[in-house]
DNA sequence: ACGAACTCGGAGAGCGCTTTCCGAAGTGTT
DNA sequence: AACACTTCGGAAAGCGCTCTCCGAGTTCGT
């Protein structure tokens, strides 16, 4: 119960407090602190010792109320509506993806001292809510990732003005900030990788078609494998979830035995393909060559590693965050979007 | 520019708009809203009607100015003052870990609709910073995940009384609040059916022997091999990434080519280990039986799968929620802490 | 019919901070 | 010495909200 320099116990110490101990007023302590023009240079040191041993610490509400910016944005994950006891977002939050978006995201907003709010939404009244807190300050802006089908979310976000970048483009044209990958680029890269290596018989594991990024991914493999005379390409569907991709090479296989090539539109469900190949003794690369999207962890984890279309989300999501930021230091910038190349990472699946 | 009946332009309505609209107090409609003391009913339609046509939104930041609460808890990383380019970071992010804990503490706090702000402390003045912001009712708790080595930062939260969990004990014993798993039970799982299975040369990759959560590990796994007249079991450390396991495993090998059993702290490592030990030609289960640790989503993945002792961590971080919305209602409630049982399980690596 | 008891809504004082507006000094010019 | 300027600090008005008072209106007991 000694109190020391942070004097710990009541509450925290107040503008007020400061100044009274400095013997100005609360106006000299926040100019002080901010910084604002010139203040004496000895009342200065006065205050700053004095800041010191109250162990003050600027209240960011009351700030932020006044000045309208929160120094913190929020990182808006849709949850499309799932029942309640679906472990659709936990699967979200485990998938590799969310990690390294999270990641790249920090890696700028921290250098700026801003701070990142996970915020869900899923139903209609919980998008209207958000936007209600954004307009209301709550964030300084929002980073949306890549959303599941068409989704009101970005129009209404652009709409009421607010600071937003969207990872993965939208899927209805809106004039908003986005990052995104050339999917259809590196699809084709894939698709060009698996010719080159003479496969004849090539399938595909696409993911949910409503989401941009899949059904990118999809017509450009189409395109590039009709292009050198495959017209059709059997095709499966799952959800971007191993398991999904274990069952859906299953299926492939039934109707495909002939199979000796394949492109997955994702690490984790190349990682099911992988088991399911392997189950029906099939070798990798030998019997059947694949191709996997992301280059997440995942790939170099598997046996044989995977060759993967390599999308370099960490550096995708720090650029939405400068972008971000950028918007909201001027809102009346253009709208942008850049578009990451694809790079076709080679390993031993194909 | 047709207003809807959001009005979309401007400034977004404040109470004092909806009072004038329902031609009442903003005192009045502050009780509507947050149902306090009996309203006339009829005045309270009238309210909630101005609040639709409003399209008002309660101003958060105002509420908890005042209310001293935000409806918001801090998720605590501790950047263990990595180097500015160390990707520390993003290796974390994109670790399962992280996910998993995201995901449990999500699935809790959205149903009680608290909303999670990620920070990242490192240095000695961010710790400060947090304490500060927190003390100012930045968030109305922490949860803090687990630290590596002795951190200050439990301490320093008890003694400023900050609502807070821990995921992982403290290293040094303070009173605070944390969930945790029976480590040392793990580990003597994994013992038990090593020994079990007939393995006699067991060998073990640990983690940093600084995190509590390894150093458990390490004494429980100890323990029981000694118990069983194993004394001594050759040890290497690594960091809890693939990579570390893999270089863990060779050095391993090197020194005790005659290996036939293994202890991976986690699974990560342990994935790492089965390359290495694919490399060097030796069979999983049948030369070299292998346990892991976490039962996460690569354990499964993994060829062989992963035999592997199994941490609830999506419940134990539902559990940290839970608690620490406990704590935050009830301030002057008993600090308590969680144990969860570990359990063994076997799939094809042992 | 009169006061006590109760119900309900408004006025207003803040929560901790920023920022405009002013007046009091200080500086330099003619 | 009188003027215009500039510099600097304080007073005070909010930011949008909650919540304690308090007064007015209503109901009921006697």
């Amino acid at each position: 119960m000694c109190y020391k320099s942070g004097m710990p116990s009541g509450r925290a110490p107040t503008l007020e407090d400061v100044a009274r101990v400095a013997g100005v007023s609360r106006a000299t302590v926040s100019r002080v602190i901010n910084g604002i023009r010139n203040v004496d240079p000895q009342l200065h040191d006065v205050v700053w010792d004095a800041v010191g041993r109250t162990g003050y610490v600027p209240n960011r509400l009351a700030r932020s109320l006044v000045t309208r910016r929160t120094g913190t944005v929020a990182l808006v994950v849709s949850d499309s509506e799932s029942h309640d006891d679906d472990p659709f977002m936990s699967r979200f939050f485990a998938d590799p993806y969310f990690g390294r978006v999270v990641g790249g995201l920090m890696s700028v907003l921290r250098a700026s001292g801003v701070q990142l709010a996970l915020q869900i939404v899923g139903t209609e009244d919980g998008r209207k809510r958000l936007i209600g807190d954004l307009r209301n300050g709550q964030a300084d802006g929002a980073v949306v990732l890549s959303l599941p089908a068409v989704d009101p979310l970005p129009r209404m976000l652009t709409d009421d003005g607010i600071p937003a970048v969207l990872i993965g483009r939208p899927a209805e044209p809106v004039p908003i900030n986005y990052v995104d990958l050339a999917n259809e680029t590196g699809a084709t890269l894939a698709a060009e990788h698996l010719l080159a290596r003479g496969c004849r018989q090539i399938g595909m594991i696409s993911g949910p078609a409503e989401v941009p990024a899949s059904s990118d991914r999809i017509s450009g493999f189409r395109r590039s494998m009709a292009k050198h005379g495959h017209a059709w390409v059997p095709t499966v569907t799952g959800n971007f979830t191993q398991e999904s991709g274990e069952a859906a090479m299953r299926t492939l296989l039934a109707s495909n035995p002939e199979l000796d090539g394949l492109f997955v539109a994702n690490d984790l469900m190349a990682l099911g393909a992988l088991l399911a190949l392997r189950d029906a003794g099939r070798r990798v690369p030998q019997d059947v060559a694949m191709v996997g999207f992301d280059d997440s962890s995942a790939a170099v984890a598997a046996r044989p590693a995977l060759t993967t279309v390599r999308q370099p989300l960490e550096d995708m999501a720090a650029e939405a965050a400068r972008l971000l930021l950028a918007h909201i230091d001027d809102p009346s910038g253009r709208v942008s979007s850049v578009i990451y190349e694809p790079k076709l990472v080679v390993r031993q699946s194909a």
